[in-house]
DNA sequence: AAAACATATAATCATATTATTATATGTTGA
DNA sequence: TCAACATATAATAATATGATTATATGTTTT
C-alpha cells in the first residue's frame, strides 16, 4: 500500500523514466528500438528503465513478432486519473501511516498554536 | 520544468519523505520533534529529508520560538489538487520532451499497428 | 550566564542506483 | 540454416542516496 505508491514515485521521479512513461501516455505503444531512437540513448539502458517502470505496474508489455511492444498498464490508466492529493491520502488507512498519526497524537504537546491540515 | 516534475517525484518516492508528507498535508504545521515522535526515528534522518522535501519545493517552514514548524508549500498545494495525467502531460511543452517526440516522429518506422496514446 | 532544548550541518560509512560493456536469447528473412 | 535484428540479462564500475554519529547554532528558561 504505502510502499507501492513509493515505488510509483520512485519510478517517475528519474529523468529518462518519466520521459519514457510520457512517450508511452501521449503515444500508446511503442516498441524498444522506438525509445532508443527517441531518447538517443542505448538499448541496454532503455530496457533497464523499462523493468523499473514494469516493476512499479506501470507499464506493461506484449511481445509482436519480433519486438515487444510497451504500453501503460491498467493500473496505471487508473491512478492517472486521480488527484495527486487523493492517491497520498488513500494511504490513511495504511497500517503504518496510521501507526504514525496515532504516535503523534500521543505526544501531542500542546507547544504554541499550529494551523490545520487539509484534512 | 521536465527536472522540477522528476524531482518532485523523486522527493515523495522515499518511505519516509512520504510519511512526513501525509503528516504534513493531514495534520498541518508540525515541527521537527512532532516528526521525530511520529515516525521514531533520529532528528537529523528527519532533518535531512525535511531538507530534501524542501527542496523539491514541497514544503516551506517558519521559525516558531525554540522550534522550527514544517507546512506544505503553496506550490505543493497547488499541484495536489491537479490529476496525476495532467501533471505530467503538462510536461508536453518541454523542450526535452518536445524532442523526443520529434525524434520519435522522424523515425517512426511502420513495422505494424499499435494502439494510440491517451492524448 | 549557564543549562536545557530544538534544530541544522558535516563527516563518515553503508547501501542503492545507474550506465556501460559484453553476452545471451529468441525471431525473422534470405 | 545462417545472418541480421530486437531485446534481455549479467557483470562491472561509477555515482548517488541514506543512516549514523558527532558537533555547531540558536533559543528559551532558570
Amino acid at each position: 500500500m504505502l510502499i507501492d505508491k513509493v515505488e510509483i514515485f520512485k519510478a517517475l521521479g528519474e529523468e529518462i523514466r518519466l520521459r519514457i512513461f510520457l512517450l508511452l501516455l501521449t503515444q500508446g505503444e511503442l516498441c524498444v528500438c522506438d525509445l532508443e531512437n527517441a531518447l538517443k540513448m542505448s538499448q541496454p539502458r532503455i530496457s533497464q528503465h523499462l523493468l523499473k517502470l514494469k516493476n512499479a505496474g506501470l507499464i506493461n508489455d506484449k511481445k509482436v513478432g519480433k519486438w515487444k511492444h510497451y504500453f501503460l498498464s491498467k493500473s496505471a490508466e487508473k491512478i492517472l486519473k486521480k488527484n495527486l492529493v487523493e492517491i497520498i491520502v488513500s494511504l490513511k488507512t495504511d497500517k503504518i501511516i496510521k501507526n504514525d498519526l496515532m504516535s503523534l497524537k500521543k505526544f501531542s504537546i500542546k507547544k504554541c498554536e499550529k494551523n490545520k491540515g487539509f484534512f
